[in-house]
DNA sequence: TCTCTAATTTGACACCCATCTATGCAGCAG
DNA sequence: CTGCTGCATAGATGGGTGTCAAATTAGAGA
């Protein structure tokens, strides 16, 4: 469900990355490899009070909201985003530590910290 | 060809991406969206030199030539890599600035550079 | 209860993709 | 030139994916 902090941290580049180190970070990258997953992604990041409405991430698309839903569900099942619903709406807003994480693994080898014992 | 820097620094979380800057970017995301090309950058970006030949990229999967040819191939079509060519065998090495500028995107939204004038 | 709206689920279809085998091309050594 | 090796390309195939229309669920209100 989670993608736990064993493929945390250590920047691609500095060391080799093993096999169930990607099959677990892939999966990831594969949410973002579509551009109306890319800015759903960037319209709840960036929306007033860090969450949004599907109603409010529907508008800007020219996709139908069965569409818009889809996307909405591969985000949340890779761990990029979280969702509640409250009353009649259906709010959605990101998880950072995701985000990081894969920020932190593209990025420069910048103090690689061992892992501790 | 290349990803200019139009879609280069703003992370995503700070301002919503429009369509233009995501039809750019999702292709790179989706260049990494597999456990082989993960471990291929990986293995490419951490090794000795800087460099990597591609016999030594074939022997630690369990996969014919063709294949880790083809992964490669869509690798360097993304940008996130380059070859060339010294007598019998073929070099490949990253680019670190598409690697940098993914991991931007993603990145917190530290010190935001509004757009000059 | 009935109805309206918000959002998701289902099923279908066209398209894309990872992998393989077979083939082709480039360079080195006789 | 001939043969061998490293690597890429071509074609085929099984599985995955983005999209939509239609149906379904969930909540608000009369």
């Amino acid at each position: 469900m989670d993608v736990s902090a064993d493929a945390c941290c250590a920047p691609l580049v500095s060391q080799p990355l093993n096999e169930a180190e990607t099959m677990e970070l892939a999966p990831l990258f594969k949410a973002l490899a579509d551009p109306v997953r890319l800015r759903l992604l960037s319209l709840i990041a960036s929306h007033e009070g860090g969450e949004a409405c599907v109603c409010d991430l529907t508008v800007p698309f020219d996709l139908t909201a069965p569409t818009i839903s889809h996307h909405l569900k591969v985000l949340k099942q890779a761990g990029l985003i979280e969702s509640e619903r409250r009353g009649t709406w259906v709010y959605y807003w990101i998880n950072p530590e995701v985000l990081a994480r894969m920020s932190a693994l593209l990025g420069p080898a910048t103090a690689l910290t061992g892992s501790p014992a």
